[in-house]
Formats: structure tokens, sequence, C-alpha cells
DNA sequence: GAGAACTATATCGAATCGATATAGCGATGC
DNA sequence: GCATCGCTATATCGATTCGATATAGTTCTC
């Protein structure tokens, strides 16, 4: 989970643990509220795995200036300069390699985590997809959140209180939102597909 | 977060972990898609510090009969009489102890913890608070979402391609929508507090 | 009566969380 | 001046949770 979330943001350029965690937090909001104990350890683990890399000399500045930060930035580099690597604790910039990328892609259409963050997270990564993966990723979701709203109680158990029953009612409604805003989305990437690659009129024939 | 839950199904009649586990998927669905490996070591947690016990010779099928399951109640009975303890694995089924209700309170009250799904569990509990800790609830919930609001990328982030996009709007969107979900259970809570201690027409004194 | 499907408990390693430690820097304030 | 507060930044620890797997009895099906 953690490792596709990383690697998706370093997809766009190199990045230091601290600042991943603020954009991981930015980006994907409730669905990414993760803790520096998660990601040093990750990050470390991405390492020894080779999927990513630490910058050694490399100028972060050309990287996040946004106006602000600057003078943190300029602070963090003289001190580094100024102490060399011994004792000063400094930034430690991280840059996705070759094998990550392709590591990123096979987390990407890996479908075995189907729970809600995972979804949103391959979403968003979307257009490293190829669009039938799109599709494909789309409708499982569709499907899972189908099943889930026949095994769950309905709002209408007699077992419930109100205060479960007001949880229940509107954790359903939820899901019918989802499901809504699914079907938007799986008819614009119909559209985009058949757009692009506009099929014969007549019936072509098909192997399977 | 699943002391809470369990000890919350515990109150209301001694149950196993298997059958914990199916009613806390489909009461609480989604919040709730909890693993055996959380589970079982949960519950041993729970009895060695005494918020719960297991049930020796207790008949379970006076607690969840509800027609169908019957048979396999039997059958584990009759399986449990003929084997005696010895080497045969039957049913574990536990009861919240007077410790347990304490702490089951305690940790309902308990406002550290303030993800999605510990405040829907905790709602879903509600009755057992008292009416301003409802209130307190409701009301610090709905500050967080407000809250995250303001943090979050909003759609309008002109670095965000249009699968990223969406998943923002979606979930800004399911933020709004629990707000306003929110305001009318405030609504209710109000309304109930009033007719239940309806204060004198005239202006009141106040200590604070 | 063999095998599939369901009920039921348990355990393992890995991932994640939440708290805490450490440390440099800028700003605030008296 | 210098004390302290708040921010950036990395790291680690114990506890919790997850996901997979093992085990075993029961019930249904063919």
């Amino acid at each position: 989970m953690l490792d596709l979330a990383l690697l998706g943001l370093l997809e766009e350029g190199p990045e230091h643990g601290y600042e991943l965690r603020k954009r991981l937090r930015t980006q994907f909001g409730l669905l990414a509220n993760v803790s520096f104990g998660s990601i040093y350890p990750a990050l470390s683990r991405l390492e020894t795995n080779g999927s990513v890399e630490t910058v050694e000399g490399g100028s972060p500045v050309a990287l996040a200036p946004p106006t602000g930060s600057l003078s943190g930035e300029w602070a963090a580099m003289r001190a580094r300069r100024r102490a060399g690597t011994r004792g000063r604790r400094s930034r430690k910039v991280y840059r996705i390699t070759t094998a990550g990328r392709e590591f990123f892609l096979t987390l990407l259409s890996d479908s075995t985590a189907d729970d809600a963050r995972s979804f949103s997270l391959r979403l968003a990564f979307a257009r490293h997809m190829p669009p039938e993966a799109r599709l494909a990723l789309l409708e499982r979701r569709r499907a899972q959140l189908v099943q889930h709203l026949t095994e769950v109680v309905t709002a209408d158990d007699p077992e419930l209180d109100i205060y479960a029953r007001s949880v229940a009612e509107h954790t359903a409604e939820g899901v019918e939102q989802d499901i809504a805003w699914l079907d938007r989305l799986i008819k614009a990437e119909r559209a985009a597909t058949d757009a692009s690659a506009p099929p014969n009129r007549r019936k072509t024939r098909r192997s399977a």
C-alpha cells in the first residue's frame, strides 16, 4: 500500500521522507493519513530492494522550492556544507530507479488488495495504466461495492437503535454514491477508449 | 479500536469469536472488515486483562439461535459433550465482565483516536454515552472534518491529472456530506436534550 | 463414502500505528 | 543576549493489525 503511494509520488521527481508524508496527507487526504513510523521503514525497504536510491550531492532545491520554505532549504544546505556528513542530520532525498518503476507498475496492476484506500490510490495513479486496466479496476471496484451492499445489514434491521441505524444508513448512502461515481467514471472511460480507437461500425469477429 | 468493538458487541450478550467477526462485518460493514488474526489475539488480551471471561458450561443456544444455525449449535454441544474438553476444538464463548463494562465506557469516552472508523464505531454505540458526551463526539468530529477540508488540495489544483482530480473531488464531496449528516445528528441531539430537560422559558442563571 | 463447503480457533511474519527521542533552525519575546 | 517555542527532519520502539496459512470437525452433495 505505502510502497505504491511512495513510488507513485517519486515518479514525479526525487523527494525526501518528510515532504512525501506531507504530500500524501494533502493529495490523498484521509485516505493516506500515514505516520513517520510507516514512511521511513517503507523508504528503507524500498532502498534495500533497489526500487529507490538516495540522491547524494543532488540539489533538492531545484525540485520543490515553491516560495516560503526557501529559507529552510538554504539553511539545510548551508548546514550540510558546514558540517559535511558528520553528525549533522539533514535530508535524505530518494529517487526512483528503473527497477522501482517496474515494481510500481506491478503494484498498480496487482489486484489483491481491495479496500477503499488501495482502490483510491490506484485510481489516482491511473494515468500510468493501460486503458483496459483502468476499466478493469473501476469495474472490479464497482462489483465489490454492489456485493458489499447485499451483505450488510440494512437500515430496517429492527435490532438497531437510532445511532447504529444512522451509521448503517449513512454508510450505505456513501456506498451508493461511490457506485454512482464509478458509473460516471466507467462511462467516461468507455467514451475515451471508443474515441481513440473507433472500431469498425460492422461487427468484428472476436476470438473469445 | 477492536477492543471497543468487541466489548460493544459483547454488551448485548455472550458470543464467540467467529460470530463476533461476522457481526462486525455485517453491522459495521467496510468500517470493521477485520481479520481473525486480529479477533483472536484481541479476545485473549481482553481475557487476560479481565474484561471478558469464557463461558464454560453455558448454553450458547439460548443467545443466538435465530433459525438456521440451530443444527450447528446442537452439533457443537453434542460434540463437546461427547469429547469433553479433551482434544476437540469447539466454541469458546466470551462474556463481558463488570470490569469489562467499565473499560468499554472508558474506551468509548476516550477521544484520542480520531479516524473515521473509530468515530463511526463510537457513534454506533452512542446509546451507552451520556447525552453531553454524544454531542461532544459529534461536534469534535465535525470540527475535524472542517479542518480537514481546509488542509487538503482542492480539485482546482493544476498539478493533478483527471484521475487524481476525480479522486480528490469525490473525497471532498464525501467529507461535505459527512458534515451535513453530522449537522442533522447534532440538531436532533439538541432537540432531544431540550425535550427531555425543558429549561425555564426565562433565562436561567448559569455558573459558567 | 469421497470431496466440497462451512464453521471454528489459532499462529506466524510483516506492515502499520502512535508515541517518543533527537537535533538544527528561525522567530518571538522580555 | 538568550530562553523558549515551533517547525523541519529522521529514526526507533512496542503494540496492534493484517493476510496467509494450518488444523479440525460438521454438513451437504453427488
